[in-house]
DNA sequence: ATTATCTATAGATCTATAGATAATGC
DNA sequence: ATTATCTATAGATCTATAGATAATGC
């Protein structure tokens, strides 16, 4: 049984299951919670059914492993966002880091997409956890460079929503974007400039 | 057959499938294509399983009517968008329009953000045939305000974009949001404001 | 006569398990 | 001895259809 916590996993064990979340990340990430299978999975790790459900409990283990297991990457730019720095250039560089990570990460962010989607049915207890405390804290940084007036007040909240919403567009929405964009090359950068350009004249006074 | 298009539906024809599409609209929305299933559809129409695909060749169909049927709605506030209107005024009005639809319409924003999200699998030619051309001529507008030196001058498709993402995010991730925010009233007012404000900080010269 | 609805079920798809077998580590 | 993998299949869930019956409109 690998999942007694008191062995430590052998090489193929971790291997095999690092496997199994790529591959499930894939799956997952393009068909959904409830459209993914067992079988896709499998195949996509080069592994049989049965196999799969070696390393893990079931389906529902593997998806909600993945969420706790990318959280920390997908949170790691605003865990960033630093008190002491410039307030403007703080900013402008997370809303850059979270527009690098769309464009890297696709998978990962359509999968919290997904989840988010639906009303978070596997991920409820990990927002209130592990996102709400940091959201608070930083939305505290953002209020006290306003108070200061370092920056244009306005309620940081919506303000750190809107970064979410502009940058994580072009992972979630890729499809449509691609369409309405008939692959022009520019639009990558187009969206870099255009970003700063939005978040720069909302926030300097 | 109800589907041939040589005869006019009866009343009762209308009422079930009227009925068919919105309890479709309830448990689409909440679970996504794969998620959901003609189970849960019946009984939220009230009719029984066989009943509904009587009305509908098959659970795609009734997805891909559900799709074009709202396609218009959806679309409404960038039709209005007018050219001869005074520029800031009209683009605000249309992110107030687009905000009001989020919070009245979650359903339909979560019903596409669906779709999109997986590659837009059944609503791609929609996409080329429909939204396509509009978004283009609405480029056009209000690059010719931009042209003008009414607005500040930046990519059209961007400022779209980022209006789409900031508005719809509060349908499309209200589970995170509703988290964050921890029902705190004043949050629906709160996103306007913010709304109005960024857009405008970015638009005005 | 035509339209609408129901019961029963076929057929496909999926998750998960049973139980046997092969590979690996002492 | 323990870990890893495979074949076969149980059991649940879902879409869809067959075929009979009830309701409605001439």
């Amino acid at each position: 049984m690998p999942d007694d916590a008191d062995k430590k996993p052998s090489r193929i064990q971790r291997r095999n299951r690092s496997r199994i979340l790529e591959a499930a990340l894939d799956v997952f990430s393009q068909h959904g919670y409830r459209g993914a299978t067992l079988d896709q999975i499998a195949e996509a790790a080069g592994l049989s059914k049965p196999n799969i459900l070696y390393y893990f409990d079931g389906k529902e283990e593997i998806h909600v492993t993945l969420l706790n297991q990318l959280m920390e990457t997908w949170l790691d730019p605003l865990v960033t966002l630093d008190a002491a720095g410039d307030p403007l250039t703080e900013i402008l560089n997370y809303v850059e880091r979270k527009l690098d990570m769309a464009h890297e990460l696709p998978r990962e962010s359509r999968l919290f997409a997904g989840e988010i989607l639906q009303g978070a049915p596997r991920m409820a207890p990990h927002l209130q956890a592990g996102l709400q405390p940091l959201f608070e804290e930083k939305c505290a940084v953002i209020q006290g460079w306003m108070d200061a007036g370092a920056l244009t007040p306005v309620d940081p909240r919506h303000l750190i929503f809107s970064i979410w919403a502009t940058t994580q567009h072009y992972a979630d929405f890729a499809a449509q974007v691609r369409v309405l964009m008939r692959d022009d090359p520019a639009g990558q950068e187009g969206a870099a400039a255009f970003l700063r350009t939005l978040f720069t004249r909302l926030l300097r006074s």
